[in-house]
DNA sequence: CGACACATTGACCAGACTCAAAGCTAGTGG
DNA sequence: CCACTAGCTTTGAGTCTGGTCAATGTGTCG
């Protein structure tokens, strides 16, 4: 355990065995994989839209979210991501970006360059699935964000959100007892949700008025979990976890 | 080309052209996939949510789509399917489907087995890496609808939709000269939309009016489209195609 | 030709937005 | 270590886009 911990790309490693499972001979080849490290400040761009990419990152720490602009300055988020995860992963098969990646926080990323991952794919068709499965799962949490978007009044949508954000982050061991980091403004919340600040704030006082959550200085305490699952309609699946979290 | 067309999965390969590049080995190693070809009724259900998916289909004519339910009979469409489309190719990699995929027209399907496509991908790294590509794209398209629902109203939002039913089934020759099939209904366009069919009519009344579209009798046609572009800024990077469909 | 689903319209309503002002807070530089 | 500042949060008042409810028209298919 100890010798994993060191090595830079367990976040990368954690999060692939919370969506499948590798051999040690497929750990050993994503260890070996040649990596460049960088630490990015908050709220910088990795990749923009129309960008032809070359390389893939991983979150090693901190937060990163992808989004796009429209005229006007409407913005729409589209994810959330944390250690451990591959945001970029589509331009290994569509180098042109149709859209913005960039850091939420202070980040170390790890960039891999596509022939490499290419070369890691090409020899384990196991890891090639592995992240397929990953880009997958990306897509079913789109889906989701759709139906919120679509059908979810304002509170039910934010509550489910805060729902996934926590679990995603327990998940991979960065959350517990129904708390968890959650370092983005109400602005971004506004912006992922198709909200605007102003109702996200109104929405999140009335939360904490039925005494379900506190958000405080970036972190989130949910209160009453089952409860906020509840009003929310949450429902796991299309997380699609190795490992359901504990209700 | 004859004797493409006489082939059953002719829409299929087709529509992988319009992804990606295929070789004739790769073309004869699906065309000899075994497959079991079905006629469905309209509005019949393929998968449900909840299901171990075993298999995977190919739309070969008619339309499907994906959609989910919430509490108090509130549906949320993720997206339409046409022919040479494989709805569930997801299901490869994440058997448990979140989601149900049914027909929307009396439609024909070819049924694959997961282990057929299976051995395909692994005998055929170049097909694997276009279909894992074909399920990028369905999730950029995701996330497109997810711009649309957050940041679009109503007019920009159905614009854009309208755009886009068009511009795939150009890609794939279904349609020409702007005008194409359209075998869904206000009802539809409204839970795909995150609308009630009432606004939906408006709407549409809206576009006729302005001398935009006409829409009848399940088929579009597109009377003013650099204006419908322009109202839905609307940009086709996303679906990546590789031709681009002419303006 | 009858029935049923779909489309259309009007009147009214409400959830979320806009605009604007004040209060906090975290990070910066002196 | 404190003061400053820019960005974030909070609140109120008024507005508007899109929803609800309900009735009527239209088309399609057995």
């Amino acid at each position: 355990m100890a010798s994993k911990l060191l090595h830079g790309l367990y976040p990368f490693i954690r999060k692939l065995e919370s969506v499948s499972r590798l051999s040690d001979e497929e750990r050993r080849a994503i260890e070996s994989l040649p990596v460049r490290v960088r630490t990015l400040s908050a709220r910088q761009d990795i990749e923009r839209e129309g960008d032809l990419a070359t390389q893939c990152c991983v979150i090693l720490e901190g937060w990163a979210y992808r989004y796009k602009f429209l005229s006007e300055g409407r913005r729409q988020i589209f994810s959330f991501h944390i250690a451990g995860d591959i945001p970029d992963l589509q331009s290994l098969h569509i180098p042109l970006m149709d859209h913005n990646l960039g850091t939420m926080t202070r980040a170390t990323v790890a960039f891999i360059p596509h022939g490499s991952m290419h070369n890691l794919t090409n020899r384990f068709p196991g890891i090639a699935a592995t992240l397929w499965r990953d880009t997958l799962i990306d897509a079913a949490i789109f889906r989701e964000w759709l139906v919120a978007m679509g059908r979810r009044p304002a509170f039910e949508h934010l509550a489910h959100l805060l729902c996934e954000l926590y679990l995603k982050q327990e998940a991979v061991g960065l959350a517990g007892d129904h708390r968890c980091p959650l370092p983005i403004t109400q602005t971004d919340l506004a912006d992922a949700t198709g909200m605007t600040p102003v109702h996200i704030n109104r929405v999140l006082r009335d939360m904490r008025g039925r005494g379900l959550i506190t958000l405080h200085r970036h972190t989130l305490v949910v209160k009453a979990w089952d409860e906020l699952i509840r009003a929310s309609e949450f429902d796991a699946t299309y997380l699609h976890l190795r490992k359901r979290a504990a209700g």
